[in-house]
DNA sequence: GTGGTGACGACAC
DNA sequence: GGTGTCGCCACCA
């Protein structure tokens, strides 16, 4: 947890982002201070994609909303999943996608909150 | 040690 | 607003 590693940070962001929500790349990337470098960010993924991880990364789509990714989980399984979670996509984008868009900073709110 | 690759992002045209 | 180009950095051959 909180690995100092590049890939755990990811990992953490990822499986902390909300049931019915979403996140671009790139905002998981500038969370860790590597906007920059927002193509790790989905490269952590691919190596965390595997039948052992509870990583939720379908729940992870590039800054326009496009299930970028869908290839990687295989047909329209990456689509599936985010319907049943409420989240409306069509022709592989995220139509509310700034409606369920969460951002990792929002974390941050969380705390301070409470 | 070097080169190529990649589930992206920002910018230029 | 779609398309092309560059940058970015970790990992693999």
């Amino acid at each position: 947890m909180t690995e100092n590693n590049f890939f755990g940070m990811v990992y953490e962001v990822v499986k902390l982002i909300p049931y019915g929500r979403v996140t671009s790349y790139g905002a998981i990337a500038a969370y860790l201070g590597a906007k920059s470098s927002s193509r790790m960010v989905g490269w952590a993924l691919n190596v965390s994609h595997g039948p052992f991880s509870e990583i939720p990364a379908h729940r992870v789509v590039n800054r326009n909303g496009i299930l970028s990714g869908k290839a990687h989980f295989g047909g329209d399984r990456m689509q599936t999943l985010l319907e049943q979670e409420g989240i409306l996509v069509n022709n592989d984008k995220i139509v509310n996608f700034k409606e369920v868009f969460w951002d990792p900073k929002e974390l941050e709110k969380e705390m301070l909150k409470g």
